[in-house]
DNA sequence: TCTATGTCTATTGTATACAAAAAGCATGGG
DNA sequence: CCCATGCTTTTTGTATACAATAGACATAGA
């Protein structure tokens, strides 16, 4: 097995388990745990340095996250994902992110507007350089600020933990350039609709914006 | 504290970890654990006959489920639910039951509706007899065979989640006979639209479906 | 040679022991 | 009489010890 550098963020003063649930999931989403890998007790605990309690209790965090699977007496793998979980995912979120910018229509403030229009700024400046993970990081920041706007504490955890769970294959999206265009326009029709508190036209500009993701995402896949 | 009678389903071979969180699942959906209760280890544990062990990775799980609350270096709380959780609860299962149902038309079979309309019957008889159990019963039933027919995994699991959450208010809310009518027709209507193979139709009936019940929920939350 | 069985090892499942921290209570000082 | 401090108790957090099982490998018999 690739020796991993698997780190715990010590800092936080936080139960142990907290510590290595966040770890284990960022190695995850990073890709320093690959789809398929499995995840041995003892050795993560001596790679971690802590004791075997606190990992298998992550891993139990990490099985009702989706981002394992537990085969049992023989322990947990990182979770694979077909072509038909995406569909199924990407279906579930176009529902979701339609429900939030509709919600959003009616109680973003014009200040909140502001922001999420620079927020689009910075995704379509990240695109030009050559720093995925910063444009990753824009476009999360860009559908969180919609996000937050319901003030709905429940879609808000759901639409984070389902783009969470997309986000390596979304990195993989983000090096074809030839989308990149698209992208930026699709955000800015999303703002126009806010910005007019169209729900219509706004949850139609968010739909046809997830419905891109997924079948660039799928045909990233099978590319390779 | 009262005696609670929890008991073990021991006839399964699953790790007890899975047991366990069974049936403290199902203690709280029905009441037995009552929200605000402390759940505390060594207690539960003796009362179900296992170590600790266990007992803390089903209280993991059911942290995630959003069942219990931990409180750092306390231990874990049944959760309450609040009004405003609730509705946005059920505002995110609008917008799923809405996608479900759509995808129910493209996909049910004539024998899947057939089903469905059955089931809509036993759900109506049983409004007839005294015993909400399995009234609740038949409703959760109405639901999950339109949303099996989306053949979406995570849309499945995700609707599935939602229901239990919300289960002890349903019970609660299926005590007020006047509501009983409504509730038939809607469930009737949303039989019509999925014969007639209208999306539309389909997901306005339901989206006013989950809405009435919100709303009456919420009532009889106020009244107590 | 192939198969079946037995043993050994690696790894999970479970229990328990030990550490640390928070809460409650009592006692003493102001 | 009230407040603060320290002890005690309760309970979680962590580590480790023990049990059980699945899988691999080897060996023996057909």
């Amino acid at each position: 097995m690739a020796e991993h550098d698997l780190q715990l963020q010590t800092n936080e003063y936080l139960p142990l388990r907290d510590v290595v649930f966040q770890t284990l999931r960022q190695a995850i989403l990073r890709g320093t745990l690959q789809p398929g890998e499995r995840l041995m007790e003892i050795h993560l605990a001596q790679k971690l340095g802590v004791s075997r309690t606190p990992v298998r209790e992550a891993i139990r965090m990490l099985e009702l996250d989706g981002l394992v699977i537990m085969v049992p007496r023989k322990g947990a793998i990182v979770a694979e994902i077909t072509v038909s979980d995406l569909e199924d995912v990407l279906e579930v979120r176009g529902a979701l992110e339609d429900l939030a910018v509709r919600k959003a229509c009616q109680n973003m403030t014009k200040e909140q507007l502001e922001e999420l229009k620079a927020a689009a700024e910075r995704f379509e400046n990240c695109l030009k350089g050559e720093d995925l993970l910063a444009c990753a990081q824009a476009d999360v920041e860009f559908h969180e600020m919609i996000c937050r706007a319901t003030k709905n504490r429940r879609l808000i955890q759901i639409l984070n933990n389902i783009r969470e769970q997309i986000y390596r294959y979304r990195l993989e999206n983000l090096k074809d350039k030839g989308s990149h265009e698209n992208l930026v326009e699709e955000h800015a029709a999303i703002c126009r609709a806010l910005e007019q508190r169209s729900e219509e036209r706004a949850g139609e500009a968010i739909r046809v914006h997830i419905e891109h993701q997924k079948c660039s995402i799928i045909e990233s896949l099978h590319i390779k």
